[in-house]
DNA sequence: GAGTTTGAAACT
DNA sequence: CAGTTTCAAACTC
């Protein structure tokens, strides 16, 4: 076990390394912790990702965000030192003084997580593809600790045998238990342990993973892989830059070389002096050589294209491109690449990069043979059709544009395929030529994954959708209602104390701009797609309220922790920055009585959100499973169909866990677990819906 | 998998 | 800077 902190210690500082030697730190960005990224930086994430699979695959809690704020759409991406302080900055996103406009949602992934949710958390950030619906409001979740769950009982657990499936556990005890933050309640027990014997010995540290110092651990052997898993996303093949030059992929992202095909490799730790040599000629050529290409676009979010299901790029290429003969629409260009129209920077010739691009649009379109791609094209789609609506508006600007000639190409499948490859280390590489007719013949690439190539994917990448979220925020925001109306029932008398120390919270900082909170009730009424009428109504209906409930909760104002301040600093640096900085973590200063309350709608929120995250495990596990199978049938059929991912596997899981006493029991949803009539809340037109349907959603 | 194409990076 | 070479990935077959 304590190996097993160990090498989280020691996994946190190498990512945080990695991290700032990616990004450095701008400007006004204090918090280590954050590091703003752009999409193109994806692979990067991927890799973390991957590390993190590698090694916490069982407890690693991966959360994105998208900010799209003054920033553009740039992602957040956090490393949180504790479940505490991940959640409070989801908390702080959400309820504070900011959160709409900027701070679109917060996306939950989650490959698995262990009953000690709690444990640790590493935020990672979710390519910008999405265009998160502002009002999914994540009311308030909080992670209370998992082990305890609610009050009542702890019966969860017992049922959520899940957790145990993963295999790490089985080897080590299981995560540190629950930390709980100081503030309230006392630790429950290890009764609620539950399963497995977990190590006692970790349960305090309240906001950090132990730094157990232990010396065996070794250092990281982040990727090692187990027989089958993927390894580091991206692999270089370089051959005569020793990796030490930008040709070199892994070089150019700031990583080290690993599992790398290259020759002569330099971009190693063994090597460490002459790469470092070599870094800083190459900032010295270029002292921008490290960061991100690919800059906020000026017109904030783009719109997404409703008739084609296209999504919408955001950004620019710092540089622009200069291709002359790829017509910007083959991934020679490194805009398509990076899946971001050409914008002026650009001097390419023969540009069809550009919005309204037939050529381009095709691309969005045509080929559909592959089913895998297409699975994910239809997922990426349906993500940026379901979601969309709000950021309309400007177009794209057509500066440089026009110029039709040649056309070309047979790039089919590569646009939303672009967007994919987010996703998946190796886009798989479809062949291009496609035509029309033979679609599906051709299946030829989709090796699954397994297959030599590596082609790593989250398993949960198509299982969560953005619905999901929505609906998930819903859930909690109704339970948490729930829960605060119950309790501040009985608490009404201390409300007045609370008012005071709420000023004096709020003083603090967030103040002022909280008041507006209110707008958040229409709006939301705003997005919710009308045709959902029937069956939801009666549900669209409590949530208003119970979210109009919850936010006026929120409404004093809780502090924030530094992560969150971090991540908030983007869309107002204003005050945040400067007063209180985020140095001191301090946790949670809640203010009492308030906190009773919080606490209450947190534990609720949080045990409906742990049910939610389990079975988001089970249904990783298993398409996981799935995955493995297709890949040794894969070997002996062709390809034809495609491997139904996730379709209807039902997760043979744990009853949701009731909410406490209320009575809600939105059967939460992920939507594939999800009622159908939820599920239509958020779908915003039929198309997406059949997409949806391909995908066996 | 070998061979070709491509455009960024490196170099002059 | 511009022009050329080098390079590794993207792409083709
Ligand atoms: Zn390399
Ligand atoms: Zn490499
Ligand atoms: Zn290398
Ligand atoms: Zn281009
Ligand atoms: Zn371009
Ligand atoms: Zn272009």
């Amino acid at each position: 076990m304590h190996d097993k902190w160990k090498e989280w210690h020691d996994f946190r500082a190498a990512l945080h390394h990695q991290v700032s030697t990616l990004f450095p730190i701008r400007g006004r960005r204090t918090d280590p912790n954050h590091q703003e990224i752009t999409k193109e930086y994806f692979h990067v994430f991927k890799l973390k990702i991957e590390l993190i699979h590698n090694n916490w695959k069982s407890f690693l809690l991966v959360a994105g965000c998208l900010l799209a704020g003054k920033f553009g759409n740039s992602i957040g991406f956090s490393v949180f030192s504790s479940v505490e302080e991940f959640v409070s900055v989801f908390h702080g996103l959400n309820s504070g003084a900011r959160k709409t406009p900027n701070f679109a949602l917060i996306g939950l992934v989650l490959e698995e997580i262990s009953p000690g949710i709690d444990s640790l958390a590493v935020g990672i950030a979710l390519p910008p593809l999405i265009h998160w619906d502002r009002d999914l409001v994540l009311g308030t979740v909080l992670m209370e600790s998992g082990g305890q769950s609610n009050g009542e009982e702890a019966p969860e657990f017992p049922p959520k045998k899940l957790v145990r499936q993963l295999d790490f556990t089985a080897n080590l005890g299981t995560p540190p238990p629950p930390i709980q933050s100081q503030t309230h309640e006392k630790p429950l027990p290890q009764a609620t342990a539950t399963q497995s014997q977990l190590a006692p010995g970790l349960r305090t540290s309240i906001s950090m993973p132990p730094k157990i110092d232990s010396l065996r651990s070794r250092p990281l052997p982040i990727y090692e892989v187990k027989d089958g898993t993927p390894k580091k996303p991206k692999q270089c093949n370089c051959k005569h830059s020793r990796c030490l030059k930008l040709y070199c992929e892994c070089f150019a992202s700031g990583v080290h070389c690993d599992g790398c095909n290259c020759v002569n490799c330099c971009n190693n730790v063994e090597n460490e002096a002459v790469r470092q040599e070599a870094v800083g000629l190459t900032l010295e050529r270029n002292p921008n050589a490290f960061r991100p290409k690919i800059g906020n676009s000026p017109h904030s979010i783009r719109d997404i294209r409703e008739d084609t299901g296209e999504f919408a790029l955001v950004g620019k290429h710092n540089k622009g491109c200069h291709c002359k003969k790829s017509n910007c629409l083959k991934k020679y260009c490194e805009c398509f690449q990076a899946n971001i129209l050409c914008s002026e920077n650009c001097k390419c010739i023969d540009c069809k990069n550009f919005d309204g691009s037939e050529e381009r649009r095709a691309l969005f379109h045509g080929d559909q043979g592959n089913n895998l791609t297409y699975m994910q094209q239809a997922a990426n789609a349906a993500l940026s059709g379901a979601i969309g609506s709000s950021g309309y508006g400007s177009s794209p600007s057509l500066k440089k544009k026009l110029r039709g000639l040649s056309f070309g190409t047979s790039a089919k499948d590569q646009a939303i395929h672009r967007i994919a490859q987010l996703n998946q280390a190796n886009p798989l590489k479809t062949s291009g030529t496609a035509s029309p007719g033979n679609t599906a013949a051709r299946a030829v690439n989709s090796a699954p994954p397994g297959s030599s190539k590596l082609v790593y994917r989250p398993l949960l990448a198509d299982i969560v959708q953005p619905e999901d979220v929505k609906e998930l925020c819903k859930l909690l925001v109704v339970v948490s209602g729930e829960a605060a109306k119950t309790f501040s029932d009985q608490k009404i008398h201390e409300e007045k104390n609370k008012e005071t120390v709420d000023q004096t919270e709020s003083s603090l900082a967030l103040s002022n701009q909280e008041r507006n909170q209110n707008k958040k009730v229409p709006d939301i009424r705003k997005t919710l797609p009308d045709d959902c009428t029937s069956g939801t109504s009666a549900d669209k209906m409590s949530t208003e309220e119970i979210v109009s409930d919850s936010t006026d909760m929120l409404k004093g104002g809780r502090p924030m922790s530094p992560g969150t301040l971090a991540l908030m600093c983007d869309e107002q640096d204003t005050m945040l920055m400067t007063s209180q900085n985020t140095s001191a973590p301090p946790r949670f200063l809640y203010n009492q009585s308030v906190n009773e309350v919080y606490a209450e709608q947190e534990r609720c929120v949080l045990t409906e959100f742990r049910d939610c995250l389990q079975k988001l495990i089970t249904r990783g596990k298993v398409k996981e499973e799935k995955y493995a199978s297709m890949a040794m049938k894969s070997e002996a059929s062709g390809s034809q169909q495609g491997p139904v991912i996730n379709g209807t596997v039902r997760a043979p899981m744990s009853s949701p866990a009731e909410v406490s006493h209320t009575s809600i029991t939105l059967p939460i949803s992920f939507h594939n677990f999800l009622p159908p009539k939820l599920g239509c809340l958020t779908t915003e037109n039929g198309k997406r819906d059949a997409k949806a349907e391909h995908l066996g959603l």
